[in-house]
DNA sequence: GGCGGTCTGTACCGTTCGGTACAGACTCTG
DNA sequence: CAGAGTCTGTACCGAACGGTACAGACCGCC
């Protein structure tokens, strides 16, 4: 029926929901297994290196994710105003409007603290430097561009935050509206 | 020597960095000992309720901390403008320049959602809401200082989380003098 | 010095943890 | 259908989990 049966990539999804759900520290084998459907054994048929190297994976699927869907059209040719738009939608839509956690955000808050500190490092530097690139070619000098996408960014990461401790998405909404103006602002 | 030895809140410092670190399911009971020298009855001694009751201690504690050295001020006589910046220099020095974890924000993100869901909400509500006051009395309309003072909470937060991230002080700064100069700005 | 209560380390409870071993059910090839 | 190889559920391991029980160390007090 089946073809040569579920393959790695086709439980990352789940898996990244109970580690966005519980961190790393709580997402037991058992929660996972719930959760996936698998088996300990088919676990770790997929993933020989355990929890961290199923972390690891979900990681750099969402890693390649944002690459994709937000990374690269940032540095891509097409109008950068409207590529920063595009962008916060993205965004709004991924996190669910803030109910939905950063899981890189969460894991540099200390779950899994040194173990991913460079795939975690480098998803935040990425995420600057291609909203500064937009901002610079949209006509922005390269230093205010950088000082700009850095306040993007944290500003994102706070509101999810924020969103989820007053349980109010609109908190997240309204964080979006105030990045779009200011990335606008100061584009003239 | 020492008095009817050790109170209660004496151990709450040391409680709280574990739990900064660890997060709350991260948080082992063996950890906890280790930090703060203390054996498990003594622990349950102080704490009946166990871990709950712990990080429900530190919580508390917390809110009372920021409560007198940062809502109350905000909230006070004082010169509004001086009030905000004391904030920014207190909030600072108590994160070490985004060294160190809100703990509040880290259960918010999802640690121990659920169980204290209240507390968490009610220390960031508390928290914008005064800054809020301030700007109102420095002169702003109300409407427009609650979306500030939402804004500059969750930058703050958001300044961690990119702090830790990145690994960087500087990113925590920088976030503290456009905080400064939004605050500052809107004034006029 | 004895007393009563507060405090604390140790041993232990049942449970769950991350991880391993392995038998057998599957799919494909011939 | 036979065989090889892939996949998967179950049972199991030692360790660590959160939590409890309790004997005795320690204290101010008389």
């Amino acid at each position: 029926m089946r073809r040569p049966l579920t393959e790695r990539h086709e439980v990352l999804p789940a898996l990244a929901e109970v580690f966005r759900e519980h961190g790393f520290e709580g997402a037991s084998l058992t929660r996972i297994g719930q959760a996936t459907g698998l088996g300990k054994g088919s676990l770790y048929h997929f993933f020989p290196g355990g929890k961290t190297e199923m972390a690891a994976a979900v990681l750099a699927e969402i890693d390649a994710w944002f690459e994709a869907h937000v990374f690269a059209p940032l540095c891509g040719v097409q109008d950068p105003e409207r590529a920063v738009g595009a962008m916060l939608e993205s965004i709004g839509r991924y996190f669910h409007s803030g109910r939905r956690v950063c899981l890189v955000g969460l894991f540099a808050l200390g779950d899994a603290r040194g173990t991913f500190a460079r795939p975690v490092r480098t998803y935040f530097r990425r995420w600057v430097d291609a909203l500064a690139s937009a901002l610079v070619r949209g006509g922005l000098a390269p230093a205010s561009a950088a000082d700009l996408a850095e306040d993007a960014v944290m500003t994102i990461q706070g509101a999810i935050v924020l969103t989820r401790a007053l349980e109010d998405p609109r908190v997240f909404e309204r964080a979006g509206s105030r990045v779009r103006e200011r990335l606008r602002l100061k584009r003239r």
